[in-house]
DNA sequence: CTGAAAGCGCTAACAT
DNA sequence: ATGTTAGCGCTTTCAG
């Protein structure tokens, strides 16, 4: 019985370095840039014979042979990676993050690139963090709905591409990828104003949140477009959260106990409208049947519970987000021009599910 | 109006190179080893003088000098990086995946790591892709939910240091990290039982899935011990969606049309229970009032449709998996002592919600 | 066709 | 207290 770290220095525990191509050459005979020639497919104009071409792929093969990716990016300045900023954790699991990063992986692996991924607690902290994700380990960035104010040569390193995913305020020079919000918000009160509903309810997004602001705007433009002047009371704004849309709508129910229930509600995110859900069912309001709940995203949630919602294009951002930091990169950009703000919207599409039908006949008034 | 390619050429818009040592030194008027000494604190004994550290410092900020990782892992063979590798892209989102990421990605910040994601396809046809994953840029691996089989030394690089978390079948030398996926089936039933139900059923997961066995050995312990034989018949196995859920007990429920309904369903993992969940409502039947139903991950969907099921660590097999691999990687330690399976079992625990009541007292058959 | 030399940015060891 | 030399593993000139 040997002790642990006795085992532990046993021969086949221990970490063996990987073969160089030093070590190739040596075993085949032949000098390192003959292997690096052969095996790597180095651009030298040089061409190895048959011969020892040959040498030196059974010497490879044998010694198992991998090339040092570290020690190619010193040469190249390339490190064929691609970093993604973004928040992960919260109180609900970020089912956002999960979709749009599926569509980044797959547009990297398809382009050859990895992603390493860099969690930040919060966006204004992590400024100083930018220069440490810059130093090397990727060719750039791809910041996931971050919340950055300042001009990018403040917080982001000169030499350092970027793009972002539904920036929150636009940065000069730092193009921006995000679906059209407003749009869809458009729709999707449009929709509920077409089955015959007047009186819709918005439960909206934090202030902070730009986003937010225009999917309020989306819902005052298909209202005042219908005819119907938008009240300040009938938007709510809380956290992008069940819990918050739950609290949101109670406290507003709560406060206009009395008068006559919404026909419909228009919810900002899924996660909101799952809390109108809650909400309402704990109140013994049917839905559709009482009001029609719209909500946005199209996420897990809205597919397993049959919510009628505007589905973003997640994927599609991630992956065009991957392409377009890629042609910067390859065309050693690290701004575009600060002309005018380069965005790029990609439209929503509405998603017709259950829980929205033709407005109630009878009549409701809040409990 | 210049073209494009010509604004792109502009000043501002392309790419500086980062300052280097030897830039810093060169402005500060010393050697590229001082500037290194005062801005990495490289390990030299070499004390800077305070006045030449301050003018070095000086420079470094008006150079906005970062130090390059690059460099510095080919030099101390360390990339301060781990590599995470699992099935990304499914069918249905991947909320597994995305709790032992957030656990994962938690604890690698904690001790200074990065982490680097690499999507696989599918496992098999991932065995040639480690020897470029373990390339240098990172320092070791963390397998998620791997289905590989035959000894590490074929597909994993002798000199990377790796371990699996849900490992599906052990694998020589690399440690493996899941939790009581048993016990925990046994916990479900167990509780089952407690509330009077007697014809539990089993909707369980694919066959080739080791877990999926672990959790129907552990529903037949629980019966056992309660004194009912476990029958064959009442086991149904297949995919981890709910869809696939849905279809087998739709199926099941069809084959045995006429007989008595089950008291109570038993489902390998929360995306099955919820498929049994339409499926019955499909059917008219309530949940718990007609029959219970426990699942098994307790994700989002179980939180959210306050579904009774069994809870994992996954955060905490995330987090065990960081800190596991690191030690092994500065113990500069490839592979465990292959003596025994080197395995970490994680404790599951019985999350309470409403889908499990006591037995129904009123007869009912399958329609 | 092949080898020698230089250098990517950094650090360790050894001079001054 | 500071500079010099060498080398991490690879690639690109440039000579043979």
């Amino acid at each position: 019985m040997c002790p642990l770290w006795l085992c532990m220095s046993d021969k086949p525990l221990r970490r063996r370095r990987a073969a160089t191509l030093a070590d190739v050459g040596r075993e085949a005979g032949v000098s390192a840039m003959a292997a690096s020639a052969v095996l790597n497919g180095a651009s030298t104009s040089t061409r190895i014979s048959e011969e020892t071409r040959s040498r030196i792929l059974v010497a490879a093969e044998k010694l198992r042979y991998r090339p040092n990716r570290m020690a190619r990016a010193l040469v190249d300045q390339r490190m064929n990676t691609l970093g993604l900023v973004g928040r992960l954790g919260s109180e609900e699991p970020n089912l956002y993050f999960l979709e749009v990063f599926n569509g980044i992986m797959r547009a990297a692996r398809a382009r050859g690139q990895n992603v390493t991924v860099f969690d930040v607690e919060g966006w204004h902290d992590a400024r100083q963090n930018f220069s440490e994700f810059c130093d090397g380990r990727i060719d750039g960035l791809i910041l996931l709905a971050p919340t950055m104010n300042g001009p990018a040569s403040e917080w982001l390193p000169e030499h350092a591409p970027a793009v972002t995913i539904d920036g929150n305020s636009p940065i000069p020079g730092v193009p921006n990828l995000r679906s059209d919000e407003e749009g869809g918000a458009f729709q999707a009160v449009m929709r509920l104003l077409q089955l015959g509903h007047r009186h819709i309810i918005h439960v909206g997004g934090p202030v902070e949140a730009n986003g937010a602001g225009l999917r309020v705007q989306g819902y005052e433009r298909a209202l005042r477009e219908a005819g119907v002047v938008p009240s300040s009371r009938n938007v709510l704004r809380g956290p992008y959260t069940s819990k918050g849309g739950a609290a949101a709508l109670e406290s507003w129910l709560q406060a206009n106990c009395g008068e006559s229930l919404p026909h419909a509600i228009f919810a900002a995110n899924d996660a909101i409208a799952l809390g109108c859900l809650e909400c309402l069912s704990a109140r013994g309001i049917r839905v559709p049947d009482d009001v029609s709940l719209i909500g946005f995203d199209n996420n897990l949630f809205a597919r397993a519970l049959r919510l009628s919602t505007i589905a973003q294009p997640l994927g599609t951002l991630g992956q065009q987000a991957v392409d377009g930091l890629l042609s910067m990169i390859d065309a050693r950009l690290a701004r575009l021009p600060e002309g005018q703000p380069h965005e790029t919207v990609l439209p929503t599409e509405l998603i017709e599910r259950a829980t929205a039908a033709v407005v109630r006949q009878h009549k409701l008034t809040i409990a």
